[in-house]
DNA sequence: ACCGGTTGCGCAACCGGTTGCAGAACGTTT
DNA sequence: AAACGTTCTGCAACCGGTTGCGCAACCGGT
């Protein structure tokens, strides 16, 4: 393992002109510059990052914290993340906590001392928790807002309106709404847009609130079959295929008696175009909160206002 | 931020106890000891990983290497091997990469030489990646196993092979396995394994490979319905949902015209213990791996002999 | 030839713990 | 009482980069 003091001897220059040649070339000769890569790429080189982190006084380390991994709407936000932070040369370490209890919370302080700056998915934990947490360090939320606290959501409530509208529009005039986990931020505002989209103007049942889980959609055959309703939209992807998968195996068509709604690639693989679909970029939102934190980490100064937005969702039509 | 410094200076003492007092109280003298625990207490002193890191020559974290986080496969092998982070106090650090081309060994290099150890999940790696890897760092595999490395892997083969033989006891005179990915040593395994317990017993078609999809696994509906199999053993979970998804649609009922095999859960959620399921279990896996790169990172002097852990895999029979 | 202004580089002091070594203080053995 | 062994503590040198500051060389301008 070579250190940067070999890499300065190889070039005949000081460690200072060493250091600065590789990170911050525009101080030294072009010259010198050109012999310390060289020497550096001879040695094959690689930096500690702990001696750098030490120097510098930051970990250059940046925390994800997410649930839950058994849900494939968290993974993709992981993976979009994960790309930006390479971009940025910040190290993601991912971290499954609810945040919903006090032992939680403990540990997510612990995690968040030894990082820059935190990443929170949190769609049901408490509001003081979240609040507590971003005190600590800067904080990007994820798919949920809070007074004063940076965020990036997707804007499904939208999404749900939208899709709600064109099924009335469709003819349909009992429709249901199967919605999320206690609690979910996310749940309140589609349950929200559900309503005020089909005030008047249909049936709505709002069912739930069920887990995001393919044996949640299974079971909520009855309760949809009980209402009469011929057009769902779930909450989540997890249950809309469960949905379908229930009603199937009761010899029910869907799309055909009933049609549900769910999400894009899951449409496409059921269906192949005849279901509405919506596009939930889940590793945009990944990229867009890791984006956001790393210009707050950029602007260490100034505190830098809380940034709030909102990626549209696009909503496919059969047919569209 | 107070420092040990600063500790030191309330305790009256020299640096060099307080650090031995919170770090190996055995060596100081036990009312030392408490005056600097109590200055610690008082201050809040948090000691910097990183610092202690450079000090000591070790990261104190681990990465995890998985090659996506879209297969529910290797997701609670996170949440296993976190769990058992934890325990060790050694910080995990979670990647993404497939491991199969040159720009992704780079990376994989990069990230190595940041931490004390390695877990990889690579079903589809070159032996030649995974063993460069393997040289850097102490490595332990998770499901392939390679020689002169650790390995944990969870013999689904064996499962396989139950399966198989159930299904053949069960009077099917026609059965499919659908392959997995192109080059996975699991395939590899499964193959073999469902091949000798169908040998002059049945008709056993091989399909695939296939990726680990729910679209692969609806769009297998042609071929299995082609030759005519009546029970399929699918690869992966999400191929056999796909797959059930892709009969049902058809109106072919599943179970009952054609059974397929799936994952305990999955089993669970599509038909209650009417079919037959393998539970593998994944946390086990993450934890297991974690727990022998743990021990390898504490035997630091002798490289200790790789460890090669066989996961026994229960299978789950209709009725039984 | 003299001067203010770059430009490029090195010295040395950090960042915050860890640890080998030596010495002080005290108890034990002969 | 001398010699020796323990136990506890402090000094100082690390780990491997980063960075403020000062100095020398060199620039064009007058």
């Amino acid at each position: 393992m070579s250190t940067l003091a070999d890499v300065a001897a190889l070039a005949t220059v000081s460690k200072s002109t060493a250091s600065r040649a590789l990170s911050r070339p525009d101080l030294v000769a072009p010259e010198t510059a050109a012999r310390v890569r060289a020497a550096a790429e001879q040695l094959g080189f690689v930096p500690s990052r702990v001696a750098s982190q030490l120097a510098r006084g930051r970990t250059g380390i940046v925390a994800l914290v997410v649930p839950t991994l058994d849900n494939t709407f968290f993974t993709p936000i992981i993976s979009g993340a994960q790309a930006r932070a390479d971009l940025a040369d910040l190290q993601l370490t991912v971290s499954v906590n609810p945040m919903e209890e006090p032992a939680q919370l403990r540990a997510f302080e612990r995690l968040t001392r030894q990082v820059d700056g935190v990443i929170v998915v949190a769609p049901r934990g408490a509001d003081e928790l979240l609040q507590a947490a971003g005190a600590l360090r800067p904080t990007v939320l994820v798919d949920r807002e809070l007074a004063g606290m940076s965020s990036i959501v997707a804007d499904t409530a939208t999404a749900f309106g939208t899709l709600m509208r064109r099924f009335i529009a469709d003819g349909h005039r009992s429709v249901a709404y199967i919605g999320g986990p206690e609690g979910s931020w996310q749940d309140r505002q589609r349950t929200r847009a559900v309503t005020e989209a089909a005030q008047g103007r249909a049936g709505l049942t709002v069912l739930g609130p069920a887990p995001s889980t393919f044996a949640a959609g299974v079971s909520s055959v009855e309760a949809v079959l009980a209402c009469g309703a011929t057009a769902v939209v779930p909450y989540a992807t997890s249950i809309g295929l469960g949905l379908v998968f229930g009603l199937h195996a009761r010899g029910i068509a869907s799309p055909g008696d009933v049609i549900v709604s769910t999400e894009r690639m899951v449409a496409e693989a059921l269906g192949g175009g005849t279901i509405p679909a919506i596009d939930v970029d889940g590793e945009g939102l990944g990229t867009a909160a890791m984006a956001a934190l790393a210009d707050a980490l950029e602007s260490k100064g100034a505190p830098a206002a809380p940034v709030r937005r909102r990626l549209s969702v696009p909503v496919f039509w059969p047919g569209a």
